[in-house]
DNA sequence: AAATTAGTTGCAATCGATTGCGTTTTATTA
DNA sequence: TAATAAAACGCAATCGATTGCAACTAATTT
């Protein structure tokens, strides 16, 4: 069978220009020991001949995969997707290749994906936790053995970690003060699972900001949701608006679930945002497209994907000391939209 | 520093049990040479010194990454983070891992991730084109070395490739079909560039629909988009309601540009369904929440990658003569919503 | 009991790149 | 020119798992 590039290796190389294989290795990562004249040769012989080095060695060897692993719920939602594809620019950037794997929320699945990342010798993690899980001991595999981890958007409640997050708690605090602002004086919550930071948070938040505002912490309508599914949108809604006093705004922890709240109520003739305000979170594309247009909590989906690779890189190639950071907040904003401007 | 868990290797085991390497290896491959007694236990031993194979020895040594490579122009994509998301089960399953690279629909990204992808000693690629990409022979660096290609949705005009694709012609005839139906007399079309066969299937599909029943096929309301984004839909709905004979159909290569139809029309006080009808492609989820609904052909994403990473598997692992299958086919179906709906 | 067979296990090379250390060659200084 | 320093390069081990072949032990046959 004809040769082929990938049979071409520094062996090859380096008989065809009478040096050692050393020689050429040194030759091609610009080693200071290697004359100028071989350096090149080399580089010259290795492009003509269609060198490509085989990672698989040189990782066995140098024990570093260059490989970043991302273990997240779903792959297939807005706001997830788009935390990949700022992973993906951030790590090409960086020299660095991405395993993908998705939990579908399922704990077991958490952790078996945990260990095919190991045993794949990634150099670090970046993860965003499965809705189940509430307890951490699984990523020992991983801490244990020095792969740095850092989680992004539903982080563990732990301190020093490495995270990349926003603050929840001001996000939902200023998204229900907004309501507030537009009159509402009964105000809804659709949480998520609270055994999720992010969702404890905007639960608190939204707490909190009622509260400066005088306003009654009504356990009743404080909504703790499994997965903030379309689905469950319209059965809370539901279950909300046939209260005996139903809220007169809606702040729910995802748009999915909020765009249903918007349908519900529409298909019930309740006048939004006038009899009902809704406000979403993500900021998800159909925000702009569901009518009326819904507010939500822009959510920088892309730039937390870059930072959580920084993160990565500052312990990964960074000095000692700058390890130590353990977190970055990224900035969030309320959108106003139609579904709660009744300006 | 204490002994951690990716520090045990075979060597390790193979000391503790008094035994040689190679038997550890063949152990825990269930080698069939290897006795019972042995082979427990090694097995047991390895469970309880938290043993994980270093897969880039054994890539290394086999020269097989069981690794599949895919990529696609952007991750944050409704149709495309479905597909990965379809790949990714199907791959997991099959016991393989999954590295993920986006070209941003741009041809020297796509060169160079393959470079990339082909140094990482992928076993496979699985590949949407990007938009930009009308050569294929980039492709041979890994074709050359015997990498499989299997080509999903956009695939190339070439014979003899592995592809699993839908009927873009059947599935746009059944569409325009559908509006001609409705009794749209002026249909126009959105299309996506020429140089990908997909686009250009649904256009003669369009065309033949057309020509079927005695339609005027009128090239000035055949639109060929450079990436069919919202901002482009808007600008050709302007263009094409500008006409002097203006359509009153539309029949749009993706969702976001027709959904974008949607709304300019709306904004001009045009009724939808009845003034001008909308057909989209793909049924991306905001069909479902847009007013009036889009109307849309449906795109079976999760199972194109679930049938790309069959045949993977099949070209990987299945006997010779199976890998002569050069193509699956993929059920569309066109769903009527209130967009087109003039029943 | 000797001979044959089957069943187990070890030896050592291999995959391809990297790297500490030693050796050779060239340049510099006395 | 001899001695010293510097520059360039090679040797050989290494990363951890796999595997063809040989060797050894135990079981079976005659």
């Amino acid at each position: 069978m004809k040769k082929t590039n990938s049979d071409v290796t520094i062996y090859d190389l380096a008989e065809e220009l009478n040096v050692s294989p050393s020689t050429v290795s040194r030759a091609l990562n610009n080693n200071k020991g290697i004359g100028k004249k071989t350096k090149n040769a080399v580089k010259k012989l290795a492009k003509k001949r269609g060198y490509r080095p085989n990672k698989l060695a040189s990782s066995l060897r140098t024990n570093k995969s260059n490989t970043i692993g991302i273990m997240v719920s779903w792959i297939n939602r807005p706001f997830i997707s788009t935390l990949i594809s700022g992973i993906e620019n951030a790590a090409k950037e960086a020299g660095y290749q991405v395993i993908i794997t998705q939990t579908q929320d399922k704990l077991d699945i958490e952790i078996e994906n945990l260990q095919t990342l190991f045993e794949s010798r990634i150099s670090a993690l970046i993860v965003s936790l499965s809705m189940e899980t509430k307890k951490y001991n699984h990523f020992s595999l991983l801490t244990d053995n020095h792969i740095p981890i850092v989680y992004v958007d539903r982080i563990p409640a732990l301190k020093d970690i490495h995270k990349v997050h926003i603050d929840n708690f001001k996000a939902a605090f200023e998204a229900t003060e907004h309501l507030i602002e537009q009159g509402c004086e009964r105000i809804a919550h659709f949480g998520g699972s609270r055994l999720q930071l992010i969702y404890e948070d905007r639960r608190t938040g939204y707490i909190s900001a009622l509260t400066k505002h005088n306003y009654e912490v009504d356990e009743s309508i404080i909504m703790e949701a499994n997965n903030l599914s379309a689905e469950e949108g319209f059965r809370l809604t539901e279950f909300v608006l046939n209260l005996d006093h139903p809220p007169d705004g809606i702040f729910c922890a995802n748009d999915t679930a909020a765009v249903s709240a918007i349908r519900f109520a529409k298909s019930k003739g309740i006048a939004i945002p006038d009899e009902l305000a809704i406000m979403g979170f993500n900021n998800d594309p159909i925000c702009e497209i569901v009518e009326p247009q819904l507010s939500s909590v822009r959510h920088p989906a892309l730039q937390m994907g870059e930072k959580a690779v920084e993160q990565v890189l500052r312990i990964l190639e960074g000095p000692e000391e700058s390890v130590v950071s353990n977190g970055v907040t990224l900035d969030t904003r309320v959108i106003v939209r139609s579904s709660t401007d009744r300006g």
